[in-house]
DNA sequence: TTGTAAGCGTTATCAC
DNA sequence: GTGATAACGCTTACAA
């Protein structure tokens, strides 16, 4: 791949082990506290001083080919954006999974699936993988066990009947903006379907959160796909005839929200008068909006701590069940005045 | 760290040698497309199928080990919120590195710096490493060469000494905005820095930036430290004297320029009409308020493109100067309706 | 064209 | 308590 590295060749254990007249041995236990190994508390601050001096850092690869496994949590990522509760919720969890001695990675790799897919991530042989349920295949995951890998984890709308789950629930969103749609008094519902391909993973969990929750209540619901941008977003509500026209509407989330209501306003249309406009991840700038932005906020039923503990523990054991919910994230609505 | 793995191993070359019936050297080449070394059709095409069959995926870490150095690019990310060029900028880098044979790696590590953080940067052998300017120290640089790590870029607000830099100018960013407050005829003018200091790094730049161009002009700039919750930002407004009161903000970023117009407004004050409000990172939501959000906009003048091929250069010819600048954006005004 | 064998730096199993 | 020593899976001279 690339040319060998050049200039002074970084510190060894066995340099540590000159340095501080000890075997190369010692070195290792003293690096990672061995239990079961006595050692002397004078050649023990030896060894810290001789590393230190070198700036010895243990290579990680020589660690993880003789263990088997490294300490890497895995988290394949495309290109999708993340929203705002994954992105506070992993950084979180990142932070967490320190504290247990493994590294949260986010590896940009390409958007393939399946046993392929997970060829490219087993090769790093991390302790745990956590990804988008629709990548994983029953062969897939097969691979990554037999690589070594402790612990799949799948992240979807449902749990995955392959791996544990994070359940990030876009049904309860979609659902949760309906009926409070519904119970604000309104009946000619829209939901919002992004024009943007990228985002059906999203979008379709969503909008048939909002049907079945609409369906629930005898309700029918009309399917609204709209571009992100202005123009785009203008010419749909052209479109509308006054009497076709909802009169109220899940966005699919705040920003297309916030599309929505300025170019309905633009087009001479009250909010919430004549259309309710309900968004989702409440971003800060939603309620700054006039009028504010109501919107489905999403928590976790579990904090951040909790998974990084269970994932942790799972990592330990092996543990595998499919169909176990790791976490589920919640929806609630935060009324504000766009409804 | 963690037990053993359980159940089947994961394949090795020497597992997919037996299978293919030839040497366990044999396959490496095949698997690498070893230059300078023939292979018979037949025996690629049988080395081809036996590793399928296996779902043989070579180790990493064994790799890495034994060519001193990784094809990973790191990248070490604390808790800092990144902003929006710079997250469609590292989308596309990563998707390019992996055309150059690389990874990039998102490194959910600490917020130390210096040779501590160096340190533990340094255990996986990444190719380059990819971090903030402002975490490295002569001897965190030393350390990372001297651990093999070909080429180290620094990322920050102007080039660096001690590394090739990415030049993500926020000086200009504040310059470009206070030049065009000026052009506009304010002259009382306030420039935000916000109250959250974990956006210090970004904030002093922008805010010197915004001074010296003001200065340039024979014009003075107030400093306004702004939190961005609502509650918080009126307050602030609410404590202005109508004399002194600025005619021309740059609110440090579009977020707080939002924040700050909705507060000015409900404390009635007009915009543009009393203050002129300029936001910066041109977020598509600001071209929706009312009035549209002026903003600075932050482009490149690089494609992520060019900057993928030189780092793969780089890396490759473990180039090493300092000073250089691989990518330097800039900064130039979206005139819209708030100024 | 293919096989043999020497390491890469670490951890773990034994002797001492 | 500490020190040899044998893997771990791979790349790459060099031998055949």
């Amino acid at each position: 791949m690339t040319d060998p590295p050049s200039g002074p060749r970084p510190a060894t254990s066995t340099d540590v082990a000159r340095l501080a007249g000890v075997s190369q041995a010692t070195v290792s236990y003293v690096m990672n506290d061995a239990p079961g190994v006595k050692i002397s508390d004078s050649t023990r601050e030896r060894v810290r001083q001789a590393a230190e001096q070198l700036g010895y850092s243990p290579h990680a690869s020589a660690r993880t080919l003789r263990k088997g496994r490294s300490d890497v949590v895995l988290m394949p990522v495309p290109d999708i954006p993340v929203g705002h509760l994954a992105g506070r919720f992993f950084r979180e969890l990142g932070r967490l999974l320190r504290g247990h001695g493994h590294t949260l990675v986010m590896y940009g790799d390409t958007d393939g699936r399946g046993a392929t897919a997970a060829r490219e991530w087993a090769q790093w042989r991390p302790a745990a993988v956590l990804v988008a349920a629709d990548r994983l295949t029953r062969a897939g995951v097969r691979q990554l066990h037999a690589a070594g890998v402790a612990t799949v984890v799948a992240m979807g709308p449902r749990p995955s009947l392959l791996a544990p789950t994070l359940v990030f629930d876009d049904y309860a969103i979609g659902g949760c903006a309906v009926e409070h749609l519904i119970a604000r008094g309104r009946r000619r519902l829209g939901v919002v379907v992004p024009a943007e391909p990228e985002l059906a993973v999203f979008a379709g969990p969503r909008f048939e959160g909002a049907e079945r929750a609409a369906a629930a209540r005898g309700v029918a619901v009309r399917r609204i796909v709209l571009p992100s941008d202005e123009a785009g977003a203008a010419e749909v509500v052209a479109g509308w005839d006054a009497g076709e026209r909802p009169d109220g509407i899940f966005a699919y989330n705040d920003d297309y929200a916030m599309v929505l209501m300025r170019v309905m306003q633009d087009a001479g249309l009250a909010v919430p008068g004549d259309v309710a406009v309900v968004g989702a991840d409440d971003l800060p700038l939603g309620r700054l909006l006039r009028p504010r932005l109501t919107s489905v906020r999403v928590a976790g039923d579990r904090s951040a701590a909790q998974v990084a503990d269970r994932l942790h523990q799972m990592i330990v054991a092996a543990e595998r069940e499919a169909g176990v919910v790791l976490f589920e994230s919640s929806a609630e609505i935060v009324h504000r005045e766009s409804s």
